[in-house]
DNA sequence: TTGCATCACGTTGCCACATCCTGTG
DNA sequence: ACCACAGGATGTGGCAACGTGATGC
């Protein structure tokens, strides 16, 4: 429901499709047998009914749309999706259309219990819990996205029965931390403001600022709400583990280079990404996620974390159009900018002088 | 199987300077 | 509260250097 009202903002068609059977939690699974599509809960109650109904072969929803079953795997974003999501999704650059997907297999048996492990239909490595094998590969992947999204090793490790891996750990983490900076806008207001827009728009800024826009506002002040206290303890984690705010996270340029700035300056504070195999460092108390979050809260996160993988841009992106055309008139030596001889300065101030006289304003880079 | 060389590809740092941003009076 | 100014911070593109993984011997 929650689910619903956040994904709503951007247009109904892109609600979660609601459990057929309690018409309340958003659906987890798509049966094909019952033609249903079933919430976590009641598919583990209506599965686990009977021998027969545990043959039922069911297939997770898209993580993406959430209104269809999933057909197809993404090993690079860990999601699976429907054949149309993942036409759009991996049509959308170059990057993304190399990524390597795999046909989902149809599940079958009791997903739920203490049998099965981790939460299985609400985590987003989901198809791994249900294909019961691990390739060493997904092991070291599923390491790497727990390290870069600080989770806790020790909360997971103890607590097989509650919603486990994924929903404590990697989208937990990664969307309290990003998320990190809208909260220290009430904490620490007299500092730069990383995640709030600009005043306006002025001087050549083309790219608009995502979290300025009202479609968020709702969702993000929801989900402030309930992630205030959780949110100070990381950023104090932060803090402690790092003693500086200002070190930045190494990361592929691809990634670095084509967030917003918001999001930049978000993972420079928040996301620092431990080295492989320093899961102690994060392990603190401090870090820890609450230990009872309601399953509401968790689908909000992943909705959340699911919104951000959805539109994530990996072209580069231009903040400041002058800046830009500057650079490309810059005379270069060897791709590094050189100083303008006195020649070239001279035209430069007469080209502009004259272009000014003439029509009474400067140079408009035009894009 | 191990070690080395080579190749291909991706990432990072550097440069100058207009513009932005923040603090101060 | 508003304005002007100073000075530090930021962002921009192309290239070379460097790092890393794959491949062949």
């Amino acid at each position: 429901m929650l689910k619903q009202e956040i994904s709503g903002g951007g247009g109904g068609d892109n609600w979660a499709r609601v459990c057929d059977t309690c018409r309340a939690a958003a659906c987890t699974v798509y049966c094909r047998a019952d033609s249903a599509y079933l919430c976590a809960g009641c598919d583990a109650r209506v599965h686990a009914a009977n021998h027969l109904a545990t043959r039922h072969e069911r297939v997770w929803v898209c993580e993406a749309c959430e209104r269809a079953p999933a057909a197809l795997l993404c090993k690079a974003d860990a999601a699976s999706l429907c054949t149309a999501c993942d036409a759009d999704i991996h049509s959308a650059n170059p990057l993304a259309r190399r990524h390597q997907r795999v046909p989902i297999p149809p599940i079958s048996g009791c997903l739920q219990g203490p049998q099965v492990g981790p939460a299985a239909g609400e985590t987003e490595d989901r198809f791994m819990t249900q294909e019961g094998e691990e390739t060493p590969s997904e092991e070291e992947e599923e390491e790497e996205a727990a390290s870069w999204l600080l989770l806790n090793p020790v909360k997971n490790s103890n607590n097989q029965n509650n919603n486990g891996f994924l929903f404590g750990g990697e989208v937990d983490e990664y969307m309290d931390l990003v998320e990190y900076n809208s909260c220290t806008e009430n904490q620490y207001p007299d500092q730069q403001h990383y995640s709030v827009p600009p005043k306006s728009y002025r001087g050549d800024r083309v790219v608009p600022f995502q979290y300025g826009e009202g479609k968020d506002h709702q969702n993000r002040q929801q989900y402030h709400n309930f992630q205030l206290g959780l949110e100070y303890e990381s950023s104090e984690a932060a803090y402690r583990c790092n003693g500086s705010i200002s070190q930045s996270v190494s990361m592929s340029s691809m990634d670095v280079g084509v967030v917003p700035e918001s999001t930049v300056s978000e993972m420079s504070i928040s996301h620092q990404r431990p080295p492989k195999g320093t899961f102690e460092l994060f392990s603190s108390t401090a870090t820890q996620m609450p230990s009872q979050l309601s399953q509401m809260d968790r689908e909000a996160r992943v909705m959340r974390y699911r919104e951000k993988k959805k539109t994530r841009k990996f072209e580069k992106t231009i903040r400041y159009a002058s800046r830009k055309a500057y650079a490309e008139t810059r005379p270069r030596i060897k791709g590094r900018f050189a100083k303008r001889t006195n020649v070239e300065v001279e035209v430069d101030q007469m080209f502009s002088s004259t272009l000014t006289a003439e029509t009474g304003y400067g140079i408009v880079p035009s894009f």
